[in-house]
DNA sequence: TAAGTGATCTCT
DNA sequence: GAGATCACTTAA
């Protein structure tokens, strides 16, 4: 469930320093058939980490300046992949890449501590977290039903 | 609201 | 190889 993500912690080294900062805001692509996926026409060179089963980052590269991070969930051969879009205070995905130096040097990479980026749960969240549900952000390419898919996921309002 | 920017995808 | 598109951000 990708609304587990929320609360987890997205750790970074860089460094002789480790940020931590808790998971805000996500959004799924899940399987063949959601048209919003960069995976819905089957695998590509730029897809393949999404068909390698949970757990490896999926990092590309987007209108020519802004990189993305997704954790690639799922069985091996089944395409999924939650796009982080925001932690802490930093909204926006690509200012969180831009904010935590990542690249696609991450691409493929496992999300263990060996790879300088991986995701704690610090079971902190002692309040019960209000996760609001909308639908994706720049997926309007989806068709009808895709893009209207309630696939992001939020805590807090604003 | 539109420009910026370049990798990648889908045809020829 | 060419043309279009893009899981966005910023400045206006």
């Amino acid at each position: 469930m990708a609304s587990d993500l929320l609360g987890k912690y997205l750790v970074r080294r860089l460094g002789d320093q480790v940020l931590a900062l808790p998971i805000t805001e996500v959004e799924a692509y899940d399987g063949f058939k959601d048209l919003a996926s960069h995976a819905s026409r089957g695998i590509t060179e730029r897809n393949a980490p999404m068909f390698e089963g949970g757990g490896v980052w999926y990092v590309y590269f987007v209108y020519g300046m802004h990189h993305m991070l997704n954790i690639v969930v799922g069985e091996k051969d089944y395409p999924a992949a939650i796009l982080i879009r925001g932690v802490g205070d930093i909204s926006g995905p690509a200012r969180l890449t831009s904010f935590l130096k990542i690249d696609k040097s991450f691409n493929t990479k496992g999300a263990k501590r060996q790879s300088d980026l991986w995701i704690e749960d610090r079971g902190e969240d002692l309040v019960p977290k209000k996760i609001l549900k909308t639908a994706r952000i720049g997926v309007s390419y989806a068709g009808p039903v895709w893009s209207k898919k309630k696939y992001r996921f939020l805590i807090r309002e604003n």
